[in-house]
DNA sequence: ACTTTTGTTGACCATTTGGTCAAACCAACT
DNA sequence: AGTTGGTTTGACCAAATGGTCAACAAAAGT
């Protein structure tokens, strides 16, 4: 053992995510994990026995982090709107870099590994604009639903990109410089629907 | 031959569509198919030559079928607002019954089967806001982007349903319940961002 | 009736693939 | 040098799986 909790083991780690999570489940082969890692098939099984258990522990750790960033809220500006902002951004961020097709992929073909994670407590988007409206600050309006919307806002354009590459007529650059905007419409159309209206500019 | 296409046929490709719906490419088993149809696995073959054969004659279909549904622009209304409610009410009920799933996912397994696609030319969601702009009736707007917000608000809560029901806390039912309202606050949500502002209420 | 074409199937085959194992390797300790 | 304990791997195995085929059944022509 020794070293940072195992370099093999890391490597091992990294190749396995990468391969499930571009192939899923069913069609990742350890072989390949093995060939990724620069590793044999049997030292592969020696470290994880087997491949269930492997996809379980990428699983997880790829869910932890999921979890981890939707339920986090950043706590040092008290401006909501700012706030909303940053959020969308590094959610959006986080999305560009992590396969949420990877997780609902593998939640729809086995949804019992869902059970296998424990809920956050933390204070969330949700029981902030509760608040918020509870104070007056903002709209009177339904908190579930405008989660849901800034859920499907910042999640979709990233699932459906070779769709909408297509339909919108748009090549790789071209829509790679629309997504790079792309979270902040989203945060000014929630901002501008959300928001107590004074005079409309 | 005779018969509406061949009974036979039919059997196979209704067994197919679910198979490959629920289990994805490489999650479905021929044999699977084969006893969902009541066929022997060997008269599977019989009718289609191979899984790839079949897979791809299954994802043309949804995949034609979600186009029409996308592509298709209601025309007997002038009223722009209760033709988009129109509009948005349909794709949802539509991907209530069609896995959405399983075309992003198959579509990630393999970009090239959408070229396989050939691009339906009809006066669609963008020509037609793109015209309402135009001609002054609506805001001045991003249509690409409402394309796309519209999109969104309409796919991502039935992809996520699992997810979205523990972080809202709801029940299969609650959660039903809750999407049964859904397409017309989007209607609403988007509508009212569109339009151009009277006075406001 | 009988011949031909079209369906249907159990048995079988070749390949893929997750998983095992004994032998080799290697660093550390005595 | 020899022993020990962990690590690595080529060779191998059993099960699963897509696909084939010869034989049989059922229509369809004649």
């Amino acid at each position: 053992m020794t070293a940072n909790v195992n370099e093999t083991e890391q490597k091992i780690l990294d190749a396995a995510k990468k391969v499930f999570e571009s192939s899923g489940f069913n069609g990742a082969r350890m072989q390949h994990i093995a060939d990724e890692a620069g590793i044999s098939k049997a030292s592969l099984h020696y470290y994880f026995r087997s491949k269930e258990n492997l996809f379980e522990r990428i699983f997880h750790e790829t869910m932890e982090e999921f979890m981890k960033v939707v339920s986090t809220w950043n706590d040092v500006s008290e401006d909501w709107e700012l706030k909303l902002r940053e959020f969308i951004v590094e959610f959006f961020n986080f999305l560009h870099t992590n396969s949420l097709l990877f997780i609902l992929r593998e939640l729809n073909r086995n949804p019992e590994l869902l059970t296998k994670e424990k809920p956050k407590k933390k204070m969330g988007f949700m029981e902030y604009f509760e608040s918020l409206v509870g104070k007056g600050i903002i709209k009177e309006m339904n908190i579930p639903l405008m989660y849901m919307f800034m859920h499907s806002l910042c999640s979709y354009p990233l699932l459906n990109k070779v769709i909408f590459k297509r339909m919108l007529k748009m090549n790789e650059v071209q829509f790679d410089a629309f997504l790079a905007d792309y979270p902040n419409h989203v945060a000014d159309f929630l901002i501008h629907s959300i928001k107590k209206s004074n005079i409309k500019k």
